[in-house]
DNA sequence: GATTAAATCTAGTACACACTAGAAAAGTCA
DNA sequence: TGACTTTTCTAGTGTGTACTAGATTTAATC
């Protein structure tokens, strides 16, 4: 029981892998298996198909990045500016996409690529973890924090699609890190780019 | 030799359609020759490869993209605000890949599905257009209308990110248009979501 | 209307893919 | 060691894909 466990997060780790880097069409189950040194076919007896196989990942990757920014949020003090919670859901969702490990990248590379079964099943995951950003611009919109003349559910979206587009251009390799790009992000949306009162410019790369 | 370009025209404009709405894989030989009422290997009298005619797609996707933020461009007056250049080349941005025909979209949608051979080959083309918008940060920089301390790189890809994202959301049914996503990207990079002194709160969707 | 050229079709090839069946090997424990 | 279970392999099937060769039809030209 227990070389069974091992190879079946083997073959998990290694098809995260190939879904964050080559996307779903070119990770095939031949590929996965020599990763990790098998035969095709015995993938099938860990997974009875490519698809259950990869909604297994998508599904990891949505948790971890529901945890990590559900625990940053956490660890904010209780009389918290809703701008700084942005902040913080913002830096952490960057860096559990970008910085991160292979499965939320899988989840956001992978997306407008899957086949109609696999979009479906996941698209309640992803209402999910709208909500907890939902539940930050209202707060925000709330407390008299953040603009109310925007379109909310519009604003979230652009907040999550500048973060998710990133993995298409992010090097990790390079001198911008993960939290960096967090930053940019929330000092444009949230206190833009034009000039102001702009108390404390943070980034500086 | 009227019949060849008027068939040509079809295939291109059934292969956009197809790449726009379903991406790479899903867009096969046979469905865009289903499409126009063809047999499949008759396309092949006017295309040499699958990989060719989908070049040639997102090659006028670049164009077009290209060509709607350059003429919106051209249409401001002479002493602009830099803020305002930046305001009507997102918007047209945005109009062009939420709104207008499926070759933008098609370039937007199948970007990170694309086999190397065409990757490569659009990564000039891409390159090109950044161009426009480093340089309309750049001046408005260099002007003193927009914030000096963020990388200017990470900043204009977030502004693009943010609007290539909104193809995987954006419903052209729903009531928020095209133009519409633009003007809530712009007002949150430029002027941003936190309350200040925000002279015309232009959206009200 | 005959001749030539352009355009499309029929019928196939080769290959990669997900997946299956049953044999073989590796591991477990008396 | 021997009996048993778990795991992996060998050897395939069927399907969908891009693409090709050559016949056939449609259109243009004299």
């Amino acid at each position: 029981m227990k070389k069974s466990d091992r190879t079946r997060q083997d073959i998990l780790d290694a098809t995260a892998s190939s879904l964050a880097t080559a996307g779903y069409t070119a990770t095939t189950v031949k590929s996965i298996a020599e990763t990790i040194g098998m035969q095709d076919a015995s993938i099938y007896y860990h997974f009875s198909s490519k698809d259950e196989l990869v909604g297994e990942v998508l599904d990891i990757g949505t948790a971890r990045a529901v945890t990590a920014v559900d625990q940053a949020l956490a660890e904010l003090p209780d009389d918290h500016d809703p701008r700084e919670a942005l902040r913080v859901a913002i830096i952490a969702h960057a860096e559990a996409v970008l910085g991160g490990g292979d499965y939320p990248r899988a989840n956001v590379r992978t997306f407008g690529q899957l086949p109609p079964d696999l979009t479906h099943r996941h698209r309640q995951g992803h209402r999910n973890y709208g909500q907890i950003w939902t539940r930050l611009i209202d707060d925000g919109v709330e407390s008299g924090a953040l603009r109310g003349d925007l379109n909310r559910s519009v604003a979230r979206l652009i907040i999550i699609g500048a973060l998710c587009w990133a993995i298409e251009w992010f090097d990790a390799g390079e001198e911008v890190s993960a939290a960096d790009v967090g930053e940019h992000v929330f000092q444009m949306v949230v206190n833009g780019l034009s000039i102001g009162e702009h108390e404390s410019p943070a980034v500086s790369v």
